[in-house]
DNA sequence: CTGTTAGCGCTTTCAA
DNA sequence: TTGAAAGCGCTAACAG
């Protein structure tokens, strides 16, 4: 740690400035000071032009503070999601952001790390610094939440998992995407097809669980409770019910995971007991693996349009705010695409296993508004 | 898109009380509660528990934008970075909400996308809400961007970049991080190593360049310029970049790259040339590529103390805000790790290529304070 | 077209 | 130990 001379800060003395020192300075009332610098109400030209020069003479900058006191709206929202180091809901806050953005409004972005605890006192905060409304992917069971968001009127959407009652919804199609992970599977010939489920608590793992059955349903299998398996949604946990699947009696051949954490979990589990991918133990999981999956694409996925969740939700929120919809409850249920690729051992229905890197190139790296990464090679 | 029966918002009466409510309902003035609610002066115990049963009546919470137009202070810091999908930034950003939770300041999170103008929206709408101070991953020269902040007095800390001047900045050594990843492949053999850099605007492309230039002349080298290329710090520019290496005379057998996407980038233009790696050309780059690596364990990198950073900053910065400290500036430069791992074609020092990935599970996935992801397997 | 006035919800002297 | 009053910076009636 080195320090340095001087910092040259707090050393003008440009003190800053209010309306009220624009008005003084331009020979007007407040009150016209302010119309003119938002532009409504009559302002004569003559004055328009000395305010102006009194504004930057001033360095005069609107203080966003007390314009909210005024009206009682923050021009904030936030989000509040469970794991910002998942690519996931990094994709998902993109979209969120530039949603806010294209209405100015600014995003405080929170982080639960699955805690109901540390989603309480949140919460709390948001509520006292006066959000205009919330972006919610709830944690563990957030009903005694809601309530306290109803109670203080907050208007707010979820994204990604759902707590019962009528809410404002935008989620993935989970239960047809842990369908087509499974047929996937089952169409590759498998017969024993393992489940390393997620947190049973949450409505996302149980859908998903729900589409994987169903898979083995319309394929004409018994569904065998031995195969499934849930705890939450990190990597241990992975790691731990796929040792746990491989260790009971005709174990399965293929496993369907979770989410990307999850997954993980489970192929660092298969590489440790000595299985190979896809040879011995065909993987496939939910959402992608971004980067890993552009330089080495192994793993077979179903992946939700992340960064359109976060934009829907967040002008259905921006909706709700301005009021522009009648009040029935929206749900808005997005579809999820199959990206195949080499970790079940069977090359893609084309004959190809992946897009080649080539394709990945000359398109844009980004997120829709900014070209689309996921996206992009999602819809080749 | 499929609606539901009617939201039970905006349903109940419970009006949104103020300080002003509770006095009433206490048959106090509104002074006296307000210091109760504080704790802070003297209020008799008899009214105080008046105080408190008023306030569990009314459903009292406090404004924190009332406050904050009072305080001059919002408890509001904001973290502008320039790519939030890089995980090295994610984990800069919670050590920066750690950092800023310890002490009851929020975050607001602002992603530039390398683009100057949106730094510049930024900056102005985070003024206007009065920000007590930045945390500051600069684009482009933002050297104008800077007297802004000066001329606001908004003190601000930089993270991973810095501009010329004198300012607070945690930043990770650059360096000698360049510095051990060039002679990592020396050591292995190599003597034509390409440099695949980042802007060569900022400083931190220079100061890579700086370490990949050291290492060659301590080893002996001369100084190749045919060997160096730069560019921007995307997947785009290091495709297009290692291309272009790749068809030189007397190509280069390995290259350092100046961060995970421009690798990314580079190891597509590899297998798109029919490169194997490590058997014909080497990779190595600055910082991690998180569950890649976890999984394929195959790049050898360079990885800064990510969380570690966002923390340090923060906290330097609210020692800024609390005036903790004096006026010099402080200029932490933090240790950057070598893991090597197989992309290079060589087992590391002690004849592993890699921590086996036993020891990832057991010890927590998460960033300190939670564990450690990078951190953990870096120092095994 | 412009200025006066009365707050938004809270804190903070200063008197009582 | 408590309360009255002023005001943070801005906006919105309402007169003029």
């Amino acid at each position: 740690m080195v320090t340095l001379p001087l910092i040259n800060l707090w050393l003008r003395e440009i003190a800053i400035s209010t309306l009220h020192d624009v008005a003084r300075a331009a020979r007007v009332s407040t009150s016209t000071a302010s119309r003119y610098v938002r532009g409504v109400g009559y302002v004569s030209p003559a004055t328009g032009a000395r305010i102006e020069v009194a504004m930057r003479q001033v360095g005069y900058r609107p203080n966003a503070i007390a314009r909210s006191l005024r009206h009682q709206r923050t021009h904030t929202l936030a989000l509040v999601v469970p794991e910002i180091e998942n690519p996931f809901y990094t994709t998902v806050s993109r979209g969120v952001e530039d949603g806010a953005n294209a209405e100015g409004y600014a995003v405080i972005f929170c982080n639960t790390d699955e805690q109901e605890v540390k989603q309480g006192r949140y919460l709390q905060a948001l509520l006292e610094r006066q959000i205009d409304g919330l972006l919610f992917v709830p944690c563990g069971d957030s009903t005694a939440h809601c309530r306290m968001l109803d109670d203080a009127k907050v208007p707010y959407v979820f994204i990604d998992r759902e707590i019962p009652g009528t809410r404002d919804a935008v989620l993935g199609d989970n239960v047809d995407g842990a369908r087509q992970l499974t047929h996937h599977l089952v169409s590759l010939g498998h017969r024993r097809i393992g489940l390393v489920g997620g947190n049973s608590k949450d409505s996302v793992s149980r859908e998903r669980r729900a589409g994987y059955e169903l898979a083995l349903a319309q394929a004409g299998f018994t569904y065998d409770p031995a195969l499934v398996r849930e705890g939450d949604w990190s990597i241990e946990s992975g790691h731990h019910l796929a040792l746990d699947l491989l260790g009971i009696t005709d174990p399965p051949t293929a496993l369907v995971c979770g989410n990307n954490l999850v997954a993980v979990g489970a192929i660092l589990a298969l590489n440790r007991a000595g299985c190979r991918i896809p040879e011995d133990v065909a993987v496939v999981c939910f959402d992608d693996i971004e980067l890993a999956s552009l330089i080495e694409p192994f793993l077979t996925v179903a992946v939700q349009p992340a960064y359109e969740m976060g934009r829907r939700a967040t002008t259905l929120l921006l909706d709700r705010i301005a009021r522009r919809r009648d009040d029935t409850a929206v749900r808005d249920v997005l579809p999820t695409h199959l990206i195949i690729r080499r970790s079940c051992g069977a090359p893609a229905p084309d004959g190809r296993t992946d897009p080649p890197p080539s394709t990945w190139i000359g398109r844009r790296y980004k997120t829709p508004g900014h070209g689309a990464l996921v996206t992009a090679s999602m819809n080749l």
